[in-house]
DNA sequence: ACCGGGATGTTCT
DNA sequence: GAACATCCCGGTG
């Protein structure tokens, strides 16, 4: 582990079924709390049926159109908040969920916000879980993670992603769901869903 | 373990 | 009016 280093911009802009994968690892931080990538998805513009931004630029999607490195926020099911980082090129409105977060810092916090928690492992295991446990709303949206824009940064402390990262399709959605977009870091406990049968770690 | 339903409100058709 | 990139709780086995 280096010193985090804010990603570059670069880095990001590029295809979302490249870039997913490359996030994981990465650790996102909030107003002292932060989290390890652990779980993506790829959602891939206009071209996406799943997409937000399928059917074109609306006042919901708009920030998923601007230049890669800005966070995505979105409100959904009356109450939840999920998070995307903007990649492609600005226009391409290509970007990746982040589904799930190993917790690093600011525990007890996130504790306090997801008091249905009852372990650890459930703080950051989902994408409005996250939000939730970071402090994540839709006044983050549009925020740009490579300058620490309101407090929200997105840094590289030098952890590789995985060699071989778990990858299967997306989940939750009803419109292309034959693309195997989501990908995962192999064998952590900390990912959303994943509930090795019989097993349970201390928390 | 698995399944079903309710919460709750913005966005889009 | 329907859909929604979700989560939580309570039922059953």
């Amino acid at each position: 582990m280096n010193a985090p280093a804010p990603l570059e911009r670069f880095a990001l802009a590029r295809d979302p079924l490249d870039v997913a994968p490359w996030l994981l690892g990465k650790v996102l931080s909030y107003g002292g709390c932060s989290g390890r990538i652990v779980e993506v998805e790829a959602y891939r513009g206009a071209d996406d049926a799943a997409s937000h931004a399928f059917g074109g630029q609306s006042t919901r999607n708009q920030t998923m159109f601007g230049r890669a490195g800005l966070l995505y926020v979105y409100f959904t099911y009356g109450m939840h908040y999920c998070a995307n980082v903007v990649c492609g090129e600005e226009g391409t409105a290509w970007a990746v969920l982040v589904r799930a977060l190993e917790p690093l810092a600011g525990i007890d916090e996130m504790r306090r916000r997801r008091p249905a928690a009852h372990h650890d492992r459930d703080l950051c295991n989902g994408p409005a879980k996250l939000c939730e446990a970071l402090g994540i709303t839709r006044e983050l949206d549009g925020a740009d993670l490579l300058t620490a824009d309101r407090g929200i940064v997105l840094e590289d402390d030098g952890t590789s992603p995985p060699s071989e990262p778990h990858c299967g399709p997306r989940v939750g959605i009803t419109k292309a769901v034959e693309h195997p977009w989501r990908w995962s870091w192999p064998g952590s406990t900390f990912v959303s869903r994943a509930r090795p049968a019989g097993r349970s770690s201390p928390n």
